[in-house]
DNA sequence: TGCGCAAATGACTACGTAGTCATAGTGTGC
DNA sequence: GCACACTATGACTACGTAGTCATTTGCGCA
């Protein structure tokens, strides 16, 4: 019985006879035989694994991660993870991921300078970036309607009577926060409301916490439009702390749509990205129309919660 | 100017002469070359490649892969991810596994059937598994100590008066549930007090939130002992709900030591896992010291919260 | 100038698979 | 009973690397 034989039958198992491939089956099974999924990559000039650069914290990229696993597993493709917690550690990943020849690599990052995709490029692997409006233009991308969204929750909050308004971002420099602040900021000033940028100095909680202090000692505004969730988390408890509480003292408002913006002790109203559907985008374009230089933006839609009640 | 000489200006560049190496260097930046590490894992017999198999949902897992992650390309590897949502996932994706030929696996699944692991056997693959108490004995495990925990807890909350109490599981049939309840049970009893369980369905906020309005029903106990953090955060918005709030009526714990057991809209006393040392100590036993077969068992810490202050 | 030794380089092979092509086997129809 | 079509199988090769061994180069020293 040949080594072709046995490839054909873990292969195309159609192209031999039944007999036959019941053998080689039980051969398998005696010798302790199991396909090399190595040696197949090699010879196949394919490897079935999509590589992912993603940030190591945040619940948003955890939540992302789980559907991008999920996905690739029921496409039967598996999901090199790359997580990172300092930007500058990027770079020496990204010629890691290079030298595996990954059939694909999704960025995630929004401190991914796109000039260390470099290496990859001249592999020819096919790049999509993910939420990362910096991107657009430069490779093909898949993200949320940041501006829109960001939009939608200041006409929002401007219907149920907003008449002041302050923005907390997490990062000024990102480009994801710089959409969302032009959003909230070009809707209110239509209604005639100012919006001052706050940055929080992270997309964390402890960023949010902190600066909800700050926020304090001011005037609060009719409504807080924050720039993600988990910052708005921090920033409900560090107001409630102070005695302020949404909706009673000011209408708040938060990004991503994360599965605690749910969770009683927040409710939070927030713009939910439709996570799942830019999920598959993402993985439609590596698997499918690899060559299409694309950009593809899908809107998200409001969660009403407790933090914008007109009570 | 040879193949081989290429070669060891990637793999072993101190055996080249300066000049032949940059001369090789400026040639593959010419050219494009990056060297082709699936060809190097056939030849090697090593992929540098670490894969995990890892419940698709919840926060605490979502917090382990994040470590693992950031722990293992600190040592040079990458993960493959293989997250599921339902167990029966898991035995085709293990036999995926198993031609990949990676340098180790890590189980951390509570519902990880043992014998579905044949196929990984048989590839003389190195295997650990994490927190899955089921395992001990079968494989090197590495896992906090279950019972240990929830007696310290336990003691916690008769320290401050409890003598009544209940404990409230996720799944019933998961070893980590049985540990986390025979520590409870065991303690309390030592100080003469019952702790009936409860049992929520499911290891999230949701069964939390649920069983939350169950227990409201009965008498309440003084002291709730929850089985993991994120099912605590849903009984304690379950009870707020209906007008009960740790610690004035009873005292609360959770189990595993979130990041979100922090977030003061909780503030929850429960047992912090030592995750960095657990996930370190998962991956030493892979890469160091893979043939010995070792259950390695780490205490935690408590936490101590909002939830059990004596107010 | 020649010799010897170490360092540097090159030729070659195996890793385990999948695809190409050739060959053996199996019926089918006349 | 024979030619023919078609299926099933086998022999062989390439994928890109790393390690073995042989060869060449460079250099110090006599």
């Amino acid at each position: 019985m040949s080594q072709a034989t046995v490839a054909r039958v873990f292969s195309s198992p159609e192209k031999v006879a039944d007999a036959t491939r019941a053998k080689v089956l039980e051969a398998a099974d005696r010798l302790g035989y199991v396909p090399n999924a190595i040696a197949r990559s090699l010879k196949a000039q394919r490897t079935d694994i999509i590589g992912a650069i993603v940030p190591a914290t945040g619940e948003y990229w955890q939540h992302v991660l789980t559907l991008f696993s999920g996905q690739l597993i029921d496409r039967g493709r598996q999901l090199l993870l790359f997580s990172f917690a300092e930007p500058d550690e990027v770079s020496a990943v990204i010629e890691t991921v290079a030298r595996y020849r990954l059939d694909g690599l999704i960025a995630a990052s929004a401190s991914l300078d796109i000039s260390n995709l470099h290496a990859v490029e001249r592999t020819e692997m096919p790049v999509v970036a993910f939420n990362q409006p910096a991107a657009t233009g430069l490779l093909p991308s898949v993200t949320v309607d940041n501006e829109l969204g960001m939009q939608d929750l200041a006409d929002h909050v401007v219907a149920r009577g907003a008449q002041s308004a302050l923005f907390v971002g997490g990062v000024a420099t990102t480009s994801t926060d710089q959409q969302r602040y032009r959003g909230a900021a070009s809707r209110l000033g239509d209604h005639g409301v100012a919006c001052p940028y706050v940055e929080a100095g992270a997309f964390t909680y402890e960023a949010g916490h902190k600066v909800a202090g700050h926020l304090a000692d001011r005037d609060l505004p009719d409504a807080v439009l924050v720039g993600s969730d988990e910052v708005a988390f921090g920033v409900i408890d560090g107001l409630r702390e102070r005695g302020y509480e949404a909706p009673r003292d000011l209408f708040l408002t938060g990004f991503d749509g994360l599965p605690q913006a749910r969770w009683a002790a927040y409710d939070l109203t927030t713009l939910e990205q439709p996570t799942a559907l830019l999920v598959d985008h993402a993985i439609s374009h590596l698997l499918d129309d690899a060559t299409a230089v694309s950009d593809t933006v899908v809107p998200g839609t409001i969660r009403q919660g407790r933090t914008t009640d007109h009570a």
